[in-house]
Formats: structure tokens, C-alpha cells, sequence
DNA sequence: ACCCAGGTGGCCC
DNA sequence: GGGCCACATGGG
């Protein structure tokens, strides 16, 4: 799969960013919401000097929940992030690169711990952010093992423990395989499948014409 | 007028 | 440990 989609899609740059904070926050913003509504949160962020700990920190909640409103949840995505801040600026003086110099399943569980951060944020952290070998078992990725008749579980841990036992331990091949998998969704694999052109439709047990 | 998006947390049993 | 539900804007 990894190489035949890496045939098809290209996946370059696939997590635009010029800080590893920005990534972090980026993680929070897309959760439930395209990227392209994050982006526009983003330009703002960008633009009003606020991707870094301490400005967020100081950022009154009215005006950070009207820039994130583009990204929707913009309430609970506004205190995430302030959350996150203030926990980076209370526990790690400032810097958010050094939370992941931590042993990884230590990191794992401290960003865990953090209100608004799930597995799945977690690990985008971890991958993206980190350059941790974590891969991330996005509900795209379940449903695609699911619909190609490779695994069929829901269960977060059990897919990441899956793709982990098989994929090579590297952060760039989790995040190019992730790359091409969430691609391959968006394009072929939404929850009405898209079936026409997409490479792996021969294998897929629930092309249109069967259903799900 | 629907359905869906690169989830998370809370509450119920 | 599962099954719901709220959270919310923006695009098809």
C-alpha cells in the first residue's frame, strides 16, 4: 500500500509550517474540521504575532475565540490551546519541543493528560512535532483498513499497536504512510466512498456498488 | 434540507 | 468498556 499510493498521491509539505509549536496548535485546530478552515485560523494566528506560548498565554479568551471561530468548537478549540500554552509556559518554561524530549511513551501520556488532547492529537504531536516514530490511527485510517478488509476495529490502540507491528519505525515513513492514507480518504474514501480512479478500489470490499 | 469534516470529554449504565 | 451527546463553522 505504502508504495502504490505513494505512486499516486504526492504527499510533500503535506503539514505546512514554520515552527514545530505551530504544528502542535495546528493539531488542536483540525480536530472534526477540514484543513482548509484551519488555515484561515492560522493567517490570523500568524498575523497577530500569537503562535508562540507566551502570547497565547497573554491573548484575552474573547479575541483568541474569534480567530479560531473559522475552525468551529472555536470555544472548547480557544481554551484547548490556551491550555496548552499556559501548561508549555507552567512545566516547560516556554518551550513546547520540550515535552518531547522526554522518553516517548512518557511524552505520550503527559499530552494526554492535557485537556482537549486525545490519542489521536496526541500523536500528531508526537509525529509531526516531535519527529517521534507514533503512528497516528486517524478514524481515515480505521476505515480504510476496514473497507480494504485488512483489520477491522474501531479500537484506537489496537490499530496504531497493527500498522506499528508492520510498518517500519520511522517517523518519516508513519508520516508519509499517514500522509498518503488520509489522501487517499479525502479523494476515494470519504463516508460515501468517492470509488472511480482510486488505486486501491480492486481490493476494496466496499467499492459504491456493494455498499457498507 | 440534509450530510460531512485529519476528535474530545462528559455522562450513563 | 460501550453507547450517546454536545461542541460549531464551512463546504458539498
Amino acid at each position: 500500500m505504502y508504495e502504490r499510493l505513494g505512486a499516486s498521491f504526492k504527499v510533500e509539505n503535506w503539514w505546512p509550517a514554520e515552527s514545530e509549536f505551530e504544528i502542535m496548535i495546528g493539531a488542536i485546530l483540525t480536530q472534526q474540521t477540514t484543513w482548509e478552515n484551519v488555515e484561515k485560523v492560522m493567517t490570523d494566528l500568524k498575523a497577530n504575532g500569537l503562535l508562540d506560548v507566551d502570547s497565547l498565554v497573554r491573548i484575552d479568551n474573547d479575541t483568541l475565540e474569534e480567530i479560531v471561530m473559522p475552525a468551529g468548537f472555536y470555544r472548547q478549540k480557544a481554551s484547548r490551546i490556551k491550555g496548552l500554552a499556559e501548561y508549555i509556559k507552567v512545566h516547560y518554561d516556554s518551550n513546547p519541543l520540550a515535552i518531547m524530549n522526554r522518553p516517548l511513551e512518557e511524552a505520550r501520556r503527559e499530552l494526554l493528560s492535557i485537556r482537549g488532547i486525545g490519542e489521536e492529537t496526541a500523536d500528531s504531536m508526537l509525529l509531526f512535532a516531535g519527529h517521534k516514530p507514533k503512528f497516528v490511527a486517524a478514524s481515515y485510517v480505521s476505515r480504510i483498513l476496514k473497507r480494504t478488509g485488512i483489520l477491522d476495529s474501531e479500537d484506537y490502540d489496537e490499530i496504531q499497536r497493527y500498522v506499528e507491528s508492520i510498518v517500519p519505525p520511522k517517523p518519516e515513513i508513519y508520516a508519509k504512510f499517514y500522509a498518503l492514507l488520509i489522501q487517499l480518504a479525502k479523494t476515494h474514501c470519504k463516508a460515501r466512498p468517492i470509488c472511480g480512479g482510486c488505486p486501491l478500489e480492486r481490493e476494496c470490499a466496499f467499492s459504491v456498488r456493494k455498499g457498507e
